[in-house]
DNA sequence: CGGCACTTTGACAATCCTCAAGTCTCGTGG
DNA sequence: CCACGAGACTTGAGGATTGTCAAAGTGCCG
């Protein structure tokens, strides 16, 4: 197994607190793994094995319902924390996890759980937090479903995607990995018309330029407007 | 402070696995209270200084945006842990809860939370498999709402209303609380006439019985059908 | 250069929301 | 005990939003 260094994981929130030691107790289990772009690092169903961290990348994790229904449940950005299974007590992982682009993740086995949160508590306390942040941005996205409008929800996505993964590019500001029009359709609840539609008019509008799989926001106070605006008619 | 009695306790999942000593640990910091019906147990935004336990009664978990459009995200069960934003690191309470009927809780301080993660691990272990499941729960609801229809979506809060607080009456399974038809709407994502409209349907097919923040199911086969009965929305 | 996946666009229709007007139930106070 | 009022519920009409169906572009990879 090649050395991990330290400075992979210095600074990123969930090892915030510990010693020079103790980093190196945690790389000592670990390892890591590089998956190219749309292959899967786990998948819903699976028995949870191991634990990951993504260093390098973004991953999409999508959970299927039995019916064969499909939504996004969030892009997992360089520095957080995926698969956490174990930490939820769910003997498999709950949700498939797919790599947007090449990927290059981190692998604790499920085994040295125990010990981790016997001596690094504070890892610990930060995934808690982080699956407690999870659920309360899932019970806003169910109030957004319930109350908005088509459009207001694929403007309040196109944001956070630039909040969470915007590049600047010289037209503007680009979503950082490959992303389709279905792939936005499962992160809004409507479909992939829908979400072309809304695109080729605020293109018209210069809100937004479009490619295949691409979106670059050029005006993002005026997208800002249509998410808030609950209910503008707009024609052409 | 009155005497708290293990047998509140002993039993109930989180407990599971303590020995007397360790109830009486548990029990030694908690203090009871009684809240009436409509009566607020804590409320969204507030300082969390508490985490509770329901002893007797319902209680209604409900989400508001800024906006003010309001979700119900769950009904919680006697012996269900609710307010436990300690375990999720969060400073404040990120919905309210509210009395459906009279209600007993137990309540902690947020303060003793620590020793409990030290002296009684399966307490937490317990605690972070509930947050997982809600987790996964909720993420079930948003596939719900993206895919299916408001008339399989009110079939199946109604039957999960029934699994989880359905009380057998002499017409059929009577849901064990007051619940209006807004309540129902807010659990679905749809508004209070459709939900209306969709009941009183059902009443004249024989399938359920209502009255005034009453359910009464009395035909749960023919429900079920209606909740997987759905007009795809997939596509090519 | 061919094929595949992604995207666009039009036409149409239905689901479901909005608006509006009642009716019914129940608790409260006279 | 009864009347009253407020909150809960029902129901109808109408139409906007947005999904469905269909077909044709378009960029990209091998």
């Amino acid at each position: 197994m090649p050395n991990l260094d330290k400075s992979l994981i210095a600074g990123l929130p969930p090892f915030q607190k510990l010693s020079a030691d103790e980093m190196e107790f945690v790389l000592s289990h670990a390892r890591s793994a590089r998956y190219s772009r749309d292959s899967a690092i786990f998948s819903q169903g699976e028995l949870a094995q191991s634990f990951f961290l993504l260093l390098s990348g973004y991953v999409r994790v999508v959970r299927t319902s039995p019916e064969g229904d499909q939504v996004v449940v969030r892009y997992i950005n360089e520095g957080e924390l995926l698969g956490i299974a174990i930490a939820m007590g769910t003997p498999t992982y709950p949700a498939t996890a797919v790599a947007a682009v090449d990927c290059i993740v981190l692998i604790w086995p499920n085994a040295i759980w125990p010990q981790m949160q016997e001596r690094l508590p504070s890892f610990c306390t930060s995934t808690y937090r982080t699956i407690g942040t999870r659920l309360q941005e899932t019970h806003d996205r169910i109030l957004e479903i319930s109350n908005e409008q088509v459009e207001q929800r694929v403007a309040r996505a196109l944001l956070r995607l630039v909040q969470q993964a915007g590049r600047k590019s010289k037209d503007g500001i680009a979503i950082d990995f490959p992303i389709s029009r279905q792939d936005i359709a499962e992160m809004t609840g409507t479909t992939l018309h829908s979400v072309s539609r809304l695109l080729s008019g605020w293109e018209d509008e210069g809100i937004v330029r479009n490619g295949r799989q691409k979106v670059i926001i050029t005006d993002q106070p005026q997208l800002t407007l249509i998410a808030e605006n609950r209910r503008t008619r707009r024609k052409a």
